[in-house]
DNA sequence: ATCGTTTATCGCAATTTTACGATAATATAA
DNA sequence: TTATATTATCGTAAAATTGCGATAAACGAT
């Protein structure tokens, strides 16, 4: 693969992807959907909802983290996760234009 | 990693997540623009505008059309790709209430 | 001071992704 | 028929992802 050719795309499409990317499994779903339910910060429980291993929760936490969709405080023991706003907002910037701009153009598309 | 414990998941966050994976890539998000600003068939300048070789591109067309998200028909030599609507759609139900669900999840969050 | 709990990180292995060049396959043009 | 253009696939290599167990680090409780 040599080099990552990523780079030399537009800012805009790579943020996008970035984001995607991070959301691309079902257990980082899963982990988003649950932080999302319960509207106060959850620590170690999100491992128990997951048919994974601690150190493997514990790396989807980390990619969610550096992507910016979740933050993580460490609060004594545990460490509080949440949703980060500012990513989510993002996320819905970026996303939700391209998922409508898509939807309109299949509306006038030749096959 | 014998097992991928993936299909443990439930089948809407395995189908989210699977199409997330698909624009999880900078290339793909922009072939998909691209796609969605020519409402005409594509054809195989797709390869010129992007900084990838011909096969590359063609592994990330495979990529997207696998998941659904386009399709791509056979037009003489060429071949005509465009968005697939029905992916779309699926895209639009599955993603928007959950970008809306973690923002609204946000708001009333503790950090 | 020691013990138990929680979580991150390390080491490792298997798999998947990304990328390219070369090549095959197929249809059109000459 | 032969050449040309277009696109998919194969083979290969490097890198990233996914997953786990073991271990370390850090805090609170005893």
């Amino acid at each position: 693969m040599a080099i990552t050719k990523a780079k030399l795309f537009d800012t805009s499409r790579k943020r996008s992807a970035e984001l995607m990317k991070a959301l691309g499994h079902p257990a980082r779903i899963a982990i988003i959907e649950l932080l999302a339910e319960r509207n106060t910060c959850i620590c170690g429980d999100i491992t128990e909802e997951l048919p994974l291993a601690q150190s493997t929760v514990s790396q989807h936490l980390k990619a969610l983290k550096n992507a910016g969709i979740i933050k993580g405080e460490v609060d004594g023991v545990r460490t509080c996760y949440c949703l980060n706003s500012d990513g989510i907002v993002e996320l819905n910037d970026l996303l939700t234009p391209l998922v409508k701009n898509l939807k309109t153009a299949t509306q006038e598309q030749c096959c």
